[in-house]
DNA sequence: GTCTATATCCGGATAGAC
DNA sequence: GTCTATCCGGATATAGAC
């Protein structure tokens, strides 16, 4: 396995995801240039385009292995039982996920206008597929008394609202634990869909 | 009053900023060029510049005029009284509002980051004026024993998330009513805030 | 695998004619 | 008040040397 001098792909090939990431995050994606984040990552504008075909892909690679990494994540914490035990594990699976993630939440809420067509309707259906998995557990609480929900589409929109939007404008200086946090939002969540 | 040939002060001047609020909305501030609202208002690049001084003057002005028109409308819109009274009305304002204006409150929410320092503290304070109407009425209503709030200030955040995500991507298609929406959030909210 | 150099185009903003 | 013309910088992406 001879290596070419100056070779660093397995080096270089992350890097870049993590500058971009993290330079999308903070300044939207229209707004950082390829020179930005080859800089970044220490290489020149031209060397980017080994990895990835152009700009448009890299973001959509980015959003896609978050809604992927989360599905997948979701599939291994998820957990059989009564509704009740079922939100509650929702709920702090999604706050503990998304606290610990917030530039890719970020990127994956705020940059889905600068998705092209075709990739947008991918990214779309994967953020589907995650909300059901809530509506679901809704539902089955409605089916089983145990949930009060007028209009479970709505409600499910509303939490997904309230507790991915909570955090990230809250600045998680420390003031609260993540487990405080949990708690906090389990408690909202629990009384929301409960007479 | 003599008027030169040509001159369309008083049409023109609205139609930028509809037209730049409307694509800064769809398309973010980064991605839209003076000359793509420009060609939108029927005039040359050029001209914008008699109106606004820079792009980033005009998106200023856009989120500073929505929130003063929050703000002002929600001072005509409060009432006194009991605490319950005060969150419905809260509730049911905030969320007619927002439905009503969904390329400003888009804006206002997202485009943050594009503000320079300065601007950005002037739009920051608003905002943070009005979550405090709303953060007074917990805290009322906490001590009067309406309420029982663990955290005003996340309970807060939480609150202003759900009312205000929600119907960012509620295709409001029409299948629920303006009334139908206030009705199903001011219940959620109700149920959040008492045991 | 990375660099330098460059093609090509588009951005914000201004000057001066009408 | 608007247009045409332009300055000047910076954007993405590619070609070819090393």
């Amino acid at each position: 396995m001879a290596r070419k001098t100056g070779s660093h792909a397995e080096i270089t090939g992350p890097a870049i995801r993590e500058a971009a990431l993290r330079l999308f995050a903070r300044s939207g994606y229209a707004a950082v240039s390829m020179r930005e984040i080859a800089s970044e990552v220490g290489v020149r504008a031209g060397a980017l385009y080994l990895y990835t075909p152009d700009k448009q892909t890299l973001l959509f690679d980015l959003m896609r292995e978050h809604l992927e990494t989360l599905l997948a994540a979701w599939r291994m914490a998820k957990v059989e039982g009564a509704p009740p035990e079922r939100l509650e594990n929702f709920v702090r699976f999604h706050v503990d996920f998304h606290l610990e993630r917030r530039d890719a939440v970020f990127l994956a809420y705020m940059e889905l206008r600068n998705l092209s067509e075709d990739n947008f309707a991918v990214i779309e259906e994967l953020r589907r597929a995650y909300e059901e998995e809530l509506e679901d557990i809704l539902e089955a609480g409605r089916a089983t008394g145990d949930f009060e929900v007028a209009d479970a589409r709505v409600t499910t929109m509303a939490l997904i609202a309230m507790l991915t939007g909570g955090h990230v404008w809250y600045r998680s200086g420390g003031r609260l634990s993540r487990d405080a946090i949990q708690k906090i939002y389990w408690d909202l969540t629990r009384r929301m869909v409960t007479k």
